[in-house]
DNA sequence: AGAGGGCTATCCT
DNA sequence: AGGATAGCCCTCT
């Protein structure tokens, strides 16, 4: 399987109306994991378990959770990409990046494209595909569908190139959502442009 | 090497 | 508007 991350992390949750959220922080005081929401706290800790096993619960960055939670129901937050362990510091080769949440230089190529896109604008996988100048469509998909960072890197904002609405890890329901309420609108499944 | 993905284009019904 | 199919290319077995 897939190796996990053995160091220890810090998480925090906050609650909003029924929706729990997680961050996990790392001791470099990078975020290494968000979550998206669950309907209780059992739950996305055992989300945030699933790839860093060995994690303390604090408070310290319920800021951080509620600044996610903030973005998840619209509002236009501002935040620094620099607070994500994307991997950069670990230039040397993708193998020894294992224990990143960020694995290849690829997807770190493709995060970064769905980072650009604008509040309350999508773009389409095939688009992300061709300014990376790949017809690998389907690999961006399955890159985008790995993103450590849902929300805060708005892989939410990409949607199929025929209009319609495309997959989401967390499903589609959940998809509809955050683009609505970032005001974007959909009708029977597509995009309204 | 092989299978399988948050996809796309094209050709059907 | 949907289904089947072939093509694409990265990742994990």
């Amino acid at each position: 399987m897939v190796k996990k991350r053995e160091d220890p992390i810090e998480v925090s949750t906050y609650q909003s109306g029924m929706l729990h959220f997680a961050v996990g922080v790392s001791d470099s005081g990078k975020i290494v994991r968000i979550t998206l929401p669950c309907e209780t706290e059992e739950e996305v800790l055992a989300e945030i378990s699933r790839e860093h096993p060995d994690f303390e619960v604090t408070d310290d960055h319920v800021d951080l959770a509620k600044t996610v939670s903030d973005a998840y129901h619209g509002k236009k937050v501002k935040f620094n990409l620099n607070a994500l362990e994307l991997g950069f510091s670990s230039e040397v080769e993708d193998s020894t990046s294992e224990c990143l949440p960020v694995t290849s230089s690829f997807e770190r190529r493709v995060l970064l494209e769905v980072s650009k896109i604008p509040f309350g604008e999508v773009t389409t996988y095939k688009k992300i595909s061709e300014s990376l100048g790949t017809r690998g469509y389907r690999a961006v998909g399955t890159a985008i569908g790995k993103n450590p960072f849902p929300i805060i890197i708005p892989c939410h904002r990409v949607v199929k190139s025929d209009g319609h609405i495309g997959n989401y890890r967390g499903g589609v329901r959940m998809k509809r959502e955050i683009l609505k309420n970032e005001g974007i609108e959909i009708r029977d499944d597509r995009i309204i442009i």
